[in-house]
DNA sequence: AGATTTATTTAAAATGATTCTCAAGTAAGA
DNA sequence: TCTTACTTGAGAATCATTTTAAATAAATCT
């Protein structure tokens, strides 16, 4: 679990600086439901709801940081711009089924997998941070619908 | 393998068209060297330099419905595009481990992974196209460097 | 084979997500 | 407290990808 603090110091670690902004948008995703993500755009709107007005280009080099550090998941939902969700650890890291018609995504587990991502990263010498499933199908209602692709 | 002709009926069982610009393009990733992928904009280029005048619009059309068939796999490399390979059955089938620092990829395979995605799939009763593990962590070199992010 | 229908291609314009620039602001460390 | 250099914010810029409209050409039908 990542805390305010634990940010802070993992980031002077390496030479750069907490911020408010950097702050909030941590917490914004601690407090997420599990199995929410979200885009750069929904989290700029439920920023702006909360009455915290950051700008966009912070909250898309914020989510960048986050991801490279290995706090945030990067989601590739079959939209046209990427997801975000925190990185949760085992028993809660999960998965993606994906239809490739409607973008419809069903989250699930996987123990192995996790296995066989911390073992092919140590195999290869690289600090693992993130290893996700994508799977990518059609749904039922997708298979019956004669409409084009 | 998919060839020219059951490309061709697939696509008419659709209500589709076989043209010579997705023949082209089929065959452009048959003959790639196992585990080398493409973007629209590499496709491009390599279809000007064999004399192929084949628009960036039809790339992109093809290159997504020839993912959505399931005869192309859309990778996503942490580069800000995509990038496509032949979708190969078991045992060629593969996944990637990602630097996301420096981008350098490595390919592995894992039968398990195949094995966990075609049972999640059918479980909700979708009807599976690909799954792909991703790994995302920091390579060697990159964990040597103490360059930013 | 020829006519008809409608998917497909093209080129260019449009879109839209993401990145970049640079001045102003502000954490961290001395 | 002072200094340094990382960050932010606003807007411009980029660049991958999609859309538009007109021209072309597969498939199907006669």
């Amino acid at each position: 679990m990542y805390t305010s603090a634990s940010l802070k110091s993992e980031l002077n670690e390496r030479g750069w600086r907490m911020t408010p902004q950097r702050e909030t948008i941590l917490q914004i995703f601690q407090d997420l439901p599990k199995g929410e993500h979200l885009s750069a755009e929904d989290l700029y709107n439920r920023l702006q709801q909360m009455g915290e007005k950051i700008s966009l280009s912070t909250i898309y080099r914020t989510l960048k940081l986050m991801a490279r550090m290995g706090i945030l998941r990067e989601l590739e939902l079959g939209e046209d711009h990427k997801h975000y969700e925190i990185n949760q650890p085992y028993p809660h890291h999960h998965h993606h089924l994906i239809c490739v018609k409607c973008n419809k995504t069903i989250e699930f587990k996987s123990d192995s997998i996790l296995k066989v991502g911390s073992k092919t990263a140590n195999k290869e010498g690289y600090h693992l941070l993130d290893c996700q499933l994508t799977i990518h199908a059609v749904c039922p209602a997708c298979q019956r619908a004669i409409a084009p692709l």
